[in-house]
RNA sequence: GGCCCCAUAGUCUAGCGGUUAGGACGUCGGCCUCUCACGCCGAAAUCCCGGGUUCAAGUCCCGGUGGGGUCACCA
């Protein structure tokens, strides 16, 4: 068997790019790099309904902004493709039927309903939800028969009811389970996709991948995935679960509580080495006092041993410190060429100029009305609490704007088109006149009251930037 | 609630049986300076609690407590 470390990072398309993917890929990439080996993006796309390629191009140029390629993926091929779930289909179907035939795993037809009347009756009992083997007591002839029928179904994954599952992973030992305590989680969807469990373990076998480095979530579900590979009669690969970046309230990081999406960090004018070092900070130090360091000294000095546990909150205030270190190191030449790359390129110019140019008498009010798409955050004076409506309060201003914040959350293709029925509609549900609404959103936005039209505007600013402004606006009207 | 993980200042961390517990962000004060920023100097602030083990515990063990994760036909 082939000693070579494989590793790989494994997004799920179904939304911006996100700053813990990159924080895990950077561990996946600096320990493959330390170890001579290969690092491998594979989209995991097997939830059909939220997937799109949209989002997985977002993730692709996410990851390659922060420098972090791969040796094999979607975008570029390689000897264990595809890497995309979504066009492996009929390998997890093979491998779940291996399943089936070995008697680790078994059709339930039970129908959601059902499932969920089980689920509320074990709450209400406080008993641990889970699957009550139902389908798994039919007998075997019958439950071929109606596979074979097509009536719907799932499969699930035969767990050991006795014993115990031993994960070993590489940053804390040996993790103990008692198989009794662990659910028959579903393998194969109704849609005859694959769910994560078993996607993810058979690519990982095909893909020859020797180390899963992902985040502390996936621990409970690892002894699962032990079992699949003891199905298999496979050997598993090494488990490194990194701590989870955290909120300032140290819950897992969220898009509610922080600037989640990568696209934030390059939009609000992050340089991607400075991001890239922060993130190494989490959970890792470099030795010695040092804590700037790039790329590749992170790889040349990586090793497990220098990886801490506790889930580090992912403070802004020091990245964006790390981030003037870097800065001020860049000749001049090089903080133009920073600058045409960010928000004063011919490109963005071309987007900004068509919104101001009718407003402008001369060139030098060119500056002053593009103030707000050039910067980050704003200074709103007293500007927000002004635009509070008539009849309406603080606290509900902010919380409308908080709410139109998650509302924009969902708007996938962001434009003056998209975004213009939404927010009316929204105004409509709460029952707010356009004319009270625009207006907060408008100074929450820009910071000023007059500015050009509102969904071209927020077009340009970009869907982080502008829910993070919302956010805060509320935030400052609390 | 069950299971699991974690625990050094507000935050990121060093420490791997004997240290005045080190560094960094942030905060406060000062210096530099036309202002600001940068830089420099300084200050306040930490070993969650209780038991063990040991001559000696932030460090090892156990138990609490606290925080977190997870319990989906989402990953």
């Amino acid at each position: 068997m082939s000693t070579e470390v494989r590793v790989r990072i494994a997004p799920s398309p179904t939304g911006d790019p996100h700053v813990g993917t990159a924080y895990i890929a950077l561990f996946n990439y600096v320990f493959a790099k330390k170890q001579g080996g290969k690092f491998i993006l594979r989209i995991e796309d097997t939830d059909r309904a939220r997937s799109t390629l949209e989002s997985e191009e977002a993730i692709l140029r996410a990851l390659k902004w922060v420098g972090l390629g791969w040796d094999e993926g979607p975008d570029i091929g390689g000897a264990y493709g595809p890497y995309r779930q979504s066009e492996r289909s009929a390998i997890y179907q093979e491998h779940a039927q291996l399943l089936v035939e070995s008697g680790a795993a078994y059709p339930c037809f039970c129908a959601e309903a059902r499932l969920e009347a089980l689920r509320a009756a074990q709450r209400a009992e406080k008993k641990p939800p889970g699957y009550d083997g139902l389908c798994r007591r039919l007998d075997r002839g019958e439950a071929r028969s109606k596979v074979a029928a097509k009536e719907k179904h799932v499969l699930r994954l035969a767990m050991p009811k006795e014993g115990e599952t031993k994960v070993q992973d590489g940053l804390r030992g040996e993790l103990v389970f008692q198989n009794a305590t662990i659910d028959d989680q579903v393998l194969l969807k109704s849609d005859g996709f694959p769910t994560y469990h078993l996607a993810n373990v058979v690519d990982d076998h095909l893909m020859k991948i020797s180390h899963v480095v992902r985040a502390e979530e996936w621990i409970s579900s690892t002894p699962k995935h032990v079992q699949l590979y003891q199905a298999f009669g496979w050997q598993a690969p090494e488990f490194f679960h990194m701590p989870l970046l955290r909120n300032a309230d140290k819950s897992k990081i969220s898009k509610r509580k922080n600037p989640v999406s990568l696209d934030y960090y390059q939009d609000s004018g992050f340089l991607p080495e400075a991001l890239v070092n922060f993130l190494g900070l989490m959970g890792f130090s470099f030795g010695g006092d040092r804590e700037k360091f790039t790329l590749a000294e992170m790889i040349e000095t990586f090793d497990w041993q220098k990886v801490s546990l506790g889930g580090p909150v992912f403070d802004l205030e020091k990245l964006s410190w790390l981030n003037g270190l870097y800065l001020r190191e860049l000749s001049t030449a090089q903080v133009i060429e920073r600058l045409r790359n960010w928000r004063l390129s011919d490109e963005m110019l071309a987007r900004m100029v068509p919104l101001v140019h009718e407003r402008m008498r001369r060139l030098d009010e060119f500056i002053p009305q593009v103030d707000f798409f050039l910067r980050g955050d704003l200074a709103y004076g007293s500007a927000l609490t002004d635009a509070i409506p008539k009849e309406r309060d603080a606290a509900a201003t902010a919380k409308v704007l908080v709410d139109l914040a998650d509302e924009l959350d969902n708007v996938r293709s962001w434009n003056p088109q998209t975004l213009e029925p939404v927010v009316r509609a929204f105004s409509e549900k709460i029952g707010w006149k356009t004319k009270e609404l625009f207006m907060p959103v408008r100074i929450a936005i820009t910071g000023v009251s007059a500015s050009p039209p509102l969904f071209d505007t927020m077009n340009v600013i970009g869907k982080e930037l502008v829910r993070r402004r919302l956010r805060q606006s509320a935030q400052l009207l609390r």
